[in-house]
DNA sequence: GATGAATGAGCGTTCATTCAT
DNA sequence: GATGAATGAACGCTCATTCAT
């Protein structure tokens, strides 16, 4: 009985092991992920590539569970930093939502590269529907909280009647733009701006673009 | 000293020849530019492949050129669009500049990937620093003259006092993040909107969060 | 000793199970026995992998038992074909043993393709030859009976004198050249007839063949 | 031009050189052809894997061309034996086309081990129509060959009146089940008989079977 | 006896790049 | 200057077999 729960909590590790193995690779690598290769993350995880197999369906599929993952712990962060159970004013939440979309992917650019390879390439052939669908629902949640502030500022006529997720839309893409438009130093320096600052002087020219004049 | 021309200009026409071959094949392809081959492009241009190698340095070299064509491309469109001789209030000009730049990539989406594929990869190794500065000095170009229509707008006090470079750089990024954000169909189904109107909305809430209160 | 004979019962039981899921993986497939693995076997028949390679050497011995069980099940149809207590002149008893062994090899196509591959790829090296050549021996009592056909219509006149086993293995060889022969769709239209109607008159010409003049 | 030529020689002579290895691979190997490897037949005509693929589209397609190659010689020795010029029986014919076909595969029974392999597994697919069809229609010629010393003997009188096209088939489907079945010595020693002597008896039956009584 | 996790050699195929001619 | 034949590392994936527990 023991011996069988052990089993699981190694074979959980393992998973695990394999998971943050290939994490490494993907983080690691200067290259980006498509330079993510089974044999590297077998050799990282000190497996070999059989075992990779045994866990996993594809590279695809890990990658999948890795931004999953990603995702998971984002969304996680932009429900604390929505800040429900308190009485925030709608722009403050956006402000907070758009910062800690910010620390995520600062703190983890590559995920970010990740969400915006998902849709390329053999992702949506190589990954099971169900892992999909996950990814995707993972970011319409996050979406959705986003909608919900902006859905409180019309209500509160803070902002301008609208689409509300077409708003939340746009403010994501504004943040993407943004984090992509930045994270090579080239473009830093031609823009003479430091990421963070550049970032919040967008978040700020959205939540300006929704107010009620 | 004519042969010497002659042979000069023969040299440069044989390699546009290339680079049109490569932008034929860059362009045709359903699948991307990373479906280009220097097989291909070579077949294509007539010549052998060491013909290729001969005038270029590498693949990524050859798409980065391309991309720069690409760039120049749109910097006489947006140019255009800008209107410098006509008198344009300066909301109308970033509209034009905005929707130039939507036309642009929506006619051939393949220069926005390649434009977003150019810091990674193998790109940033395979590239000539030389090459990758002109662009991102393309890139800049564009990016003054939208610096440029917000500066009028400040002037004339239809847009509130700000940094114009940054300002003309969170416009430039909504756009980016729209255009890659509803690239695929998922996501566009997601948020229920359709590419363009999206795109639009996008620009008019920036146009709107420059805006004098 | 209860014990002992209970174990043996229940190991024998569970050798037959795991025959049974292969013989279940081997007629299934579509795609023909090399499609059988050691994993379907396994999951099928709901032991280990391990367990398995317990009961048998190799995925090729557990495949020459399921041939060897075939050809008994077909030496059994043959012999009632034959059917010895029955006054049946003996062109007709090659004739129903021709048409059995028809029967037996169209209802089941897998288990001739095992028979003809029985002989290459790592069957050689990875059965053991007292299976191997207990396969040899099934067919040998097969091929007697027909023998005994032959030897039949000889003694009565009705065939040629000739050696009879020989005979018999040419009606084998004909009997399978046809089986393999048509098997191939492409083929069967090449010859533009339908497998039955080839088969008898293979069949029917080899008999004729034998028979005086 | 006397470099280009010598070019097109080398590179004819490379391709026969690889074709030539993979034929010793195909041939030496106790494992049959599924085991030729495209590792093995670069190794063996000493070039890289990837020159293997610069002069064959696919390792099956070396396959085919090694089968074409063999059926082509094939024909030419039984149209020989055929004998079309001399004044010969119909039955004499068909004996020296049986012998004839022996005797190519008497030489190299991996041959005929490829021929029976080219319907299944990846061939139809992974071999271009044309290569196909070139295969398929060798045989038909190689049938119409026996179709037409068949129709000699009916026309005169010697053979029943009979589909001749069905009746070329049913010689041909005993003469390659007389090769399969001797092809082991196992089975060789079963019959007692010699794989020749059993072959000419095969070959006899079907003709006497064909003969007018 | 039974398990099932782990192995690792093996597969066919691609393609950017080099270099002898 | 131009050729194009040759390279060879890399890729994702499979599966029969082993062995510690």
């Amino acid at each position: 009985m023991t011996t069988r729960a052990r089993r699981e909590r190694e074979k959980e590790e393992r998973r695990r092991s394999i998971l943050r193995a290939a994490r490494e690779v993907f983080l690691d690598g200067d290259n980006g992920f498509h330079r993510v290769t089974v044999d590297e993350v077998a050799a990282r995880a000190e497996v070999s590539k059989g075992t990779v197999y045994l866990y996993f369906e594809s590279k695809e599929t890990i990658l999948a569970l890795l931004l999953l993952e990603g995702l998971e712990r984002l969304l996680a962060r932009l429900q604390e930093a929505y800040g429900a159970a308190e009485p925030l004013p709608a722009d403050e939440r956006l402000r907070r939502l758009g910062m800690a979309y910010f620390d995520f992917f600062a703190a983890a650019p590559e995920y970010f590269r990740l969400l915006v390879a998902m849709d390329r390439g053999r992702f949506p052939d190589a990954v099971k529907p169900e892992v999909y669908r996950q990814v995707l629902s993972a970011s319409l949640d996050g979406l959705a909280l986003v909608a919900q502030a902006v859905q409180q500022g019309v209500d509160e006529g803070l902002f301008r009647p609208c689409d509300v997720r077409s708003a939340a839309g746009i403010l994501w893409a504004t943040l993407n733009g943004s984090l992509e438009l930045l994270e090579h130093p080239l473009r830093r320096e031609m823009l003479g701006v430091e990421q963070e600052t550049f970032y919040r002087a967008a978040l700020e020219t959205v939540i300006e673009g929704l107010a009620r004049r």
